[in-house]
DNA sequence: CGCCTGACTGACCAGTCGGTCAACTTCCGG
DNA sequence: CCGGAAGTTGACCGACTGGTCAGTCAGGCG
């Protein structure tokens, strides 16, 4: 039946939205984010690969075929999800702002890029129970962590040079803090609304809880108990 | 269908294992704890009935008649899981100890059973991955919560009439932090440690965690709320 | 134009899954 | 010492899993 109507030139016509003609590229985006999205939802033993094709409109082969093992398919959304969180932590906007506002800022962001994209928490938290061993061998990942951890270096900095943060913060443990106040509210969302019997959903207790993050960050930064241990002998500047 | 044919006679091999005599409730804690063990190591999907049988030297049928469905194994593993948190948590002695040291003590101890126990951060995870429906319906589980959170508020009043703490700590935002700053760093350590390309679970790292993490909410506890714009003039009132 | 590469499909396979069942064993109250 | 309830087993089932395969089809290239 229906005999198939093959477009005329390589061109892809702009009004109906019917049939595509075929774009090995297109598909497979769609077969990603269709994997994405089925990752998310049921973690990897729970993801099916004919679900995937299902969400992407194409035969259960064609995963296979693009990406050889749903273990292959599973690595691919771990790089997209890295790539994703890169982009959205590269969007926070430091330039122009003091030590101070500039790392309210970021907290803030950081908790914010979590609960724009909770689907980044269910994949990390999935490749975490898999003790990271499928990203293990992907050496891209790791050079996308280095501009955040150098502006944290640098925003640290430059609050110490102007006396106003302490001199002695490890920059690994303090983005790890800083990350952690963020992820935790999102990650554990659900069972902690039902063991403190609270909606963590609300938006006046999400605001509360940016400003006690954002304060509890900065009054660490700030001195707090420890003293400064080698005061800056530098020019204010 | 034709008689099934019986085993001549079932009898436990006299020298081998020495059967114990039978014991419903010592077979179900086998179950339970081998269920606990298997749905931290793989998740709900990953985790198969019949691994869990056979990590507790027992049949599979058996599984189902102590427990129902396999899901109702994972229920009773979700409240045993909260059981023991509660347990360990109540093991932190805070008794005769000042609001700043005690909070100190209740920082460094909440990381710690973290790292002590981490299936439970396994076991959290996966119910969050189900938004929690699980354990929703279990009245038993918020009640083993209250203790915590009035531990906490029994400290932090402490510390506003010494005058050493501020006056505006929200007590659910400032647990989900306190928690967070602990939870994060074991939950994630796999893919930090990939990413940031160290080693979390070397000692030094971890003492000096502890310092930060205990530092950082005692800054905020002891520290003026406001970050820069009024000079830090502010008394124990 | 013809042709070959690769995108794509649908049927299929072997194995595993959660769950059921009838039968057997052990234990305990009467 | 009997009888029934509860504990326990292993064979079994239908549904579903990841993965394969032969073959169809579209389109860019010579």
């Amino acid at each position: 039946m229906a005999t198939r109507q093959r477009p005329k030139s390589a061109k892809p016509e702009p009004g109906a939205a019917a049939r595509q003609p075929r774009d090995a590229v297109r598909t497979r985006e769609k077969i990603l984010n269709a994997g994405l999205r089925e990752f998310a939802a049921n973690g990897y033993s729970g993801a099916s690969v004919e679900a995937i094709a299902r969400r992407s409109g194409v035969a259960k082969g064609l995963v296979f075929h693009h990406f050889g093992t749903k273990e292959g398919l599973y690595l691919a959304v771990q790089m997209r999800m890295y790539e994703r969180l890169r982009r959205r932590q590269n969007e926070t906007q430091l330039e122009g702002l003091g030590p101070v506002e500039g790392m309210r800022r970021l907290v803030i962001d950081t908790f914010r890029g979590f609960r724009e994209m909770p689907w980044i928490i269910r994949l990390m938290n999935e490749e975490n129970l898999h003790r990271a061993r499928h990203i293990r061998g992907a050496e891209a990942i790791p050079a996308l962590y280095n501009p955040l951890l150098a502006a944290i270096e640098r925003l640290v900095a430059a609050g110490r040079e102007q006396g106003l943060f302490r001199a002695d913060v490890e920059p690994v443990g303090f983005y790890v803090a800083l990350s952690g106040l963020g992820y935790f509210y999102q990650s554990n969302r659900y069972t902690l609304g039902t063991v403190l019997q609270v909606d963590l959903g609300e938006e006046a207790r999400i605001a509360a809880y940016e400003e006690l993050i954002a304060d509890m960050v900065l009054a660490y930064l700030q001195g707090g108990g420890a003293p400064f241990p080698t005061p800056p002998a530098r020019d204010g500047g």
